[in-house]
DNA sequence: TTGAAAGCGCTAACAG
DNA sequence: CTGTTAGCGCTTTCAA
C-alpha cells in the first residue's frame, strides 16, 4: 500500500485528465449543472469514484465569495443552556447543506470580538450570536461586516440583525409572583453579568413586578454573580451574609441556582423552608437538582432553530425586519413552597 | 454614512495601492516578515488600518495550504462531559493562535462521516475525533487523509492518529469493587453505545471485576441503554421490570445514571438504601443529583488540553508514538451505601 | 455540448 | 529593501 500524502489531493484537473474531458466539464457534473452530455457525464462520474475526489471548498470559497458555513457563537458551551440552542441551528444548517463553525468565547468580551473578526476573516455566510456580552455598538459594527446576522436574546437594528428572544422581563414577572403567591417577602438577587441584555431585562422584570406587588428591593440585596455554579455558590454566602432573613434567591440562571442550593445545603439552611430558590432556563438537570428547581422554561431547541432559519432568511436577502420573541413559562418544583394563594397559571410539572 | 458591501472587501491590493506599494510589501507587513524598512511599515500600517483591511483566510489557505483551523468532533454537546474536553482543547487552540471548527455528531455514525469528510473539503490542518462510534477502519480511512489526528476516549494506530484516553478498564474496575465494598451482589449493567469503544472497555472492567469477586453477572441484567437522560430512565424500567430484586445500578455514564435515578424516584425505590447507583464521567452537575452521584471522575479538560497539545506536536511532525493515558478516580457521594468494609484508596468527596 | 481564458486574494520564488 | 511573476483549485464568461 502506498502512503497516501494528503498534501497532494486529487482536484478537478486530475478527474478531467483521467475521464479524458476539460476541467469545466468536470466542474459542471460535480456541481450539478445542465450542459453535460449523458454518456461524457457518466464518464466523469466514473473518474470522480475513481480517484476519491473531494472538491476544495476553500478553493470554491475563494471564487464563488460564498462558503456555506454559518459562524455561531456561544457565550459557554459549558452551560447546558446553549447546547440546546446549537442543535436546534444545527439540525436547520445541515438540512440546508451548511456548516457551523461553532465558537465557545467563554464569557470573554475580547474573544467574543476576535470570533467575530475571525469569521469575517473565514468569510462565513452569516453568523449567530447567542447572548452576546458585547455593549450594542460595537456589536453592530462588527455584524454590519458580515453579509448577513442574527441575534440571539437580544434586541437588535433590523437592518444589522434578525433578532430572536426570549420575552425575559414577562419570565421574571412569573416567578416573582410565584415567590409572593408562595409567602416570600423579602427576595433576595443573584443578579447576571451587567452587560447581559437577558440580565437587564431580567432585572427588569424583577424590579416592576416586586414594585408592583408594594415589596421593597434594597441594593442591599442585589448581589451580581458570574453566571455559573461557583459564581453562584460565591454570590449566595455573600447575600446571605449581608441579611439573614432573605427568605428566597431569585438567581439568574439555574447554574447560578445550582450554586445557591450547594451554598445554602453547605450553612445548613432548609430549602425551601427558610429560602426558597428560583432559576431561570430550565436546564434538562434542572429538575435533578437537590431539590429540583422552580424556574422558567423557553423552548430552547427551538430559539436555536428559529434564529437559523431567520437567518437563511436573511441570508437570501429575505424576512428583514421580522423579529421572533418566544414566551416562557413557569415550571414549579420543590425549591419553592407550595401555593398559599389560587394559582396564576403557571405549569406545575414534577 | 455610506451603506458598507461586505461582498467587496478590501484587499492587498486596495492597502498596496493607498500606500503607494507592491502587494508584496503589504503581504510582508501583515505576515511580520522581514524586509521592509521602516518607514514603509509604517506607512503601510496606516494604509491598513485606514482602510479596514483584515486578510482573507480562504485565500491564503488555497495558497499556503494551511488554514489555522483546527477540526474537533464531539458525540453530543448536550451531554456535559464533553464542553468540558472542548474547553481544554480550545484554549490550547487559541493560544496557538488557531480557530476551532466544533462538530456535533448528535451520536449519529453517518454524521461522523459527513463531519470528517467536511473538515477535509475544508482543508483543516487537524482533527480530534472524541469519542468515536464508527468502526475502526472506517475511521482510520478517514482520518488518514488528513494531515494530523487525534482520537479521545479510544486507542488507535500510531500512524494514523494520536490518542488520549482514560483507562475505563480501571475506572470501571474501582466502582464494581466499591459497590462489592457495600454489600452489592446482585448488579444490573445499563450499558452505553455498541459502537463505544469506551463502553466496551468499561464492560470489560466489569466483567473482569465481578468474575474476580466470583459474582453472577447473566445477560438479563445487562442492557444497553441509549446514552442520555431519557435512555437511563427507558433501560432503568426495563432492567427493574425484569428483574426486581437487583441491588445495584452500573450506568454506562452520569446521564444514563440521572435518568435511572429519575425512574427509582417514580418507581418508589431508594435510593441507595434498596438499589445502589453509580455514574461515570462526573459531569458538574453529578454532585447536584438527588441523590448526589458516585462516579468516575476524570480530568476531562486536561484531557481536550492534552488532544491539542498532542495534535499540534503531530502537525508538527514529532510526538507520533506517544500516547496518553490517564487514571480516574473513584468519587463516593450519596447514591451508594456507605462502606461496610476497609477502604481500598478512592477519594471520599462531597 | 464542450472548452479556453481569466481571475478570486493571497504567497513563494526569484529578480532588481 | 522592494517588486514581478506565477499559480493554489475552482468558477464565471465567452467562444467554438
Amino acid at each position: 500500500m502506498t502512503v497516501f500524502d494528503p498534501r497532494d489531493r486529487v482536484t478537478l484537473a486530475d478527474v478531467a485528465a483521467h475521464a479524458g474531458v476539460s476541467v469545466m466539464t468536470v466542474s459542471r457534473v460535480v456541481n450539478d449543472r445542465p450542459g453535460v452530455g449523458e454518456g461524457t457525464r457518466v464518464r466523469v462520474q466514473g473518474a470522480i469514484a475513481a480517484l476519491g475526489y473531494r472538491p476544495n471548498i476553500v478553493a470554491r470559497g475563494l471564487k464563488a465569495r460564498r462558503s456555506r458555513t454559518i459562524g455561531l457563537i456561544v457565550p459557554d458551551v459549558t452551560n447546558p443552556y446553549f447546547p440546546e440552542i446549537v442543535r436546534g441551528a444545527e439540525d436547520v444548517a445541515i438540512a440546508h447543506g451548511f456548516t457551523l463553525l461553532l465558537t465557545n468565547v467563554i464569557e470573554d468580551v475580547e474573544r467574543e470580538v476576535a470570533a467575530l473578526e475571525a469569521f469575517e476573516d473565514r468569510r462565513v455566510d452569516g453568523v449567530i450570536a447567542c447572548s452576546p456580552r458585547l455593549v450594542s455598538e460595537r456589536l453592530e459594527e462588527l455584524l454590519e461586516r458580515h453579509h448577513a446576522a442574527v441575534i440571539v436574546n437580544r434586541r437588535s437594528r433590523p437592518d444589522i440583525a434578525g433578532s430572536v428572544r426570549i420575552d425575559h422581563e414577562q419570565g421574571m414577572r412569573q416567578l416573582i409572583r410565584h415567590l409572593v403567591a408562595t409567602g416570600c417577602r423579602r427576595l433576595g438577587v443573584l443578579a447576571g453579568p451587567v452587560h447581559s441584555f437577558a440580565a437587564r431585562e431580567r432585572m427588569l422584570g424583577i424590579d416592576r413586578e416586586t414594585r408592583e406587588h408594594g415589596l421593597d428591593l434594597p441594593d442591599e440585596r442585589i448581589i451580581v454573580s458570574a453566571p455559573t455554579v461557583d459564581g453562584g455558590e460565591i454570590a449566595a454566602r455573600a447575600l446571605i451574609r449581608r441579611d439573614p432573613e432573605v427568605d428566597a434567591l431569585v438567581c439568574f440562571n439555574d447554574l447560578v441556582a445550582a450554586g445557591a442550593l450547594s451554598a445554602l445545603a453547605e450553612l445548613g439552611i432548609a430549602v425551601p423552608d427558610e429560602v426558597a430558590v428560583v432559576g431561570y432556563d430550565d436546564i434538562p438537570f434542572a429538575r435533578m437538582f437537590t431539590p429540583p428547581l422552580t424556574t422558567i422554561r423557553a423552548a430552547t431547541y427551538d430559539l436555536g432553530r428559529h434564529a437559523m432559519t431567520m437567518l437563511l432568511e436573511r441570508m437570501a436577502g429575505r424576512g428583514r425586519g421580522v423579529d421572533i420573541v418566544l414566551q416562557p413559562e413557569l415550571v414549579v418544583r420543590a425549591s419553592t413552597r407550595h401555593r398559599l394563594a389560587a394559582p396564576s397559571g403557571g405549569v406545575i410539572s414534577l
